[in-house]
RNA sequence: CGCGGGAUGGAGCAGUUGGUAGCUCGUCGGGCUCAUAACCCGAAGGUUGUCGGUUCAAGUCCGGCUCCCGCAA
């Protein structure tokens, strides 16, 4: 088939990736702009670009899908499918219909669990046991397509985000390669979404990055991994701020004010929360380096009744 | 040039008003112990990121460069 791939982050790397590996051909790979970003505000590219760009892709950047010199490009390509995934923009009606099979996304979710923007971080956050990844064919709505194809995958309690994501990803690419296979073949499965069981997963405000040790262990750990490895939680300490990546329940009982900390550990330290106490293991300075905890603390001194706020 | 922090023995840090480096851990050797991630004794290990400047003298002051990181967008 002849498709034009429209993606951003890293998540839709291994998506883009098999379909350079696959017969398939690619007419044109479309990404968001460059944006200047970062420490310096130095320009740089979405991860999709770079792929692209090894591969010599023609690539397309407009500032918005919706013009119509961004929809007349999309048109002069005649692809037979569009392939989304992490674009990061709403494409318009004008370009769903575009394609003679339409417009696929791959989504991080088991649809219609988790519509929107951060899937997986919803998901870990929630503490769910289960995500999965959902191929459909886009309509006008947010993530409210028909379903295609869909596979589930299981979270481990130790994992964040980071490597859930990476699985998703890894599965995302998979699940898209045999549904452009089942597409190819002529076939047009799809199943409505069951609009009783939906559920949002909206991005991540700035306000959610911090900790509340009001919360249980439990929840303070779910946020913990859903941030990590990025943006990461956080919490503060004589007025500076920490990260914190990794965290253990400890199941012990324990009275002391939320964010106290209760004892040093081998590994790392404990933090008495608002319902069970958790065990720092990894954590971030303002200036310094990612570490464990218990590295952390050679140079660092924390003692029991100190508090986190 | 968006704001800011950092680069010191293997690791994490300290280093005062400039006078040739210290702590915790680890490593190695020895001791104690039924035993140990515990304890005791001892040892090794650093041209203080890099280049240049000021000075009798710089980790400590000044400037350039490289790399790492927090914030903001």
């Amino acid at each position: 088939m002849k498709v034009v791939f429209m993606g951003t982050s890293d998540f839709a790397i291994p998506s883009l990736a098999k379909l350079i590996d696959s017969q398939h051909e690619i007419l044109g790979v479309v990404t968001q702009p460059d944006r200047p970003q970062g420490r310096g505000n130095k320009v740089l590219f979405s991860p999709i670009k770079e792929l692209a760009a090894q591969h010599s892709l023609e690539i397309y950047q407009p500032l918005r899908i919706r013009d119509e010199l961004a929809v007349d490009m999309l048109r002069n390509w005649e692809a037979d499918l569009i392939v989304v995934a992490s674009y990061g923009q709403i494409l318009p009606v004008e370009i769903l219909d575009l394609p003679r099979l339409g417009c696929i996304n791959v989504h991080a979710s088991l649809l219609p669990h988790y519509r929107g923007a951060a899937p997986i971080q919803r998901a870990i956050m929630a503490g769910d046991k289960v995500s999965g990844v959902t191929t459909m064919f886009m309509n006008a709505g947010l993530d409210t397509g028909d379903i295609i194809m869909q596979r589930p995958v299981t979270i481990y309690e130790d994992m964040d985000h980071g490597e859930l994501e990476r699985v998703l990803a890894l599965e995302g690419a998979d699940l898209l390669i045999d549904t452009m296979a089942v597409l190819a073949s002529g076939s047009n499965p799809r199943k409505k979404q069951d609009d009783n069981r939906k559920s949002y997963a909206p991005m991540l405000k700035r306000e959610e990055e911090k900790i509340d040790w009001n919360e249980e262990a439990a929840a303070i750990r779910n946020r913990i991994r859903a941030l990590s490895p990025r943006p990461g939680a956080y919490t503060s300490f004589n007025g500076s701020r920490f990260k914190i990546y990794k965290s253990r329940l400890v199941n012990r009982e324990a009275t002391g004010l939320a964010g106290q900390i209760t004892q040093v550990t081998k590994d790392g330290f404990e933090v008495q929360t608002g319902h069970g106490i958790l065990e720092i293991l990894e954590v971030q300075r303002e200036g310094k380096k990612r570490i464990a905890c218990h590295e952390f603390l050679k140079g660092f001194e924390l003692v029991p009744g100190d508090t986190l706020i």
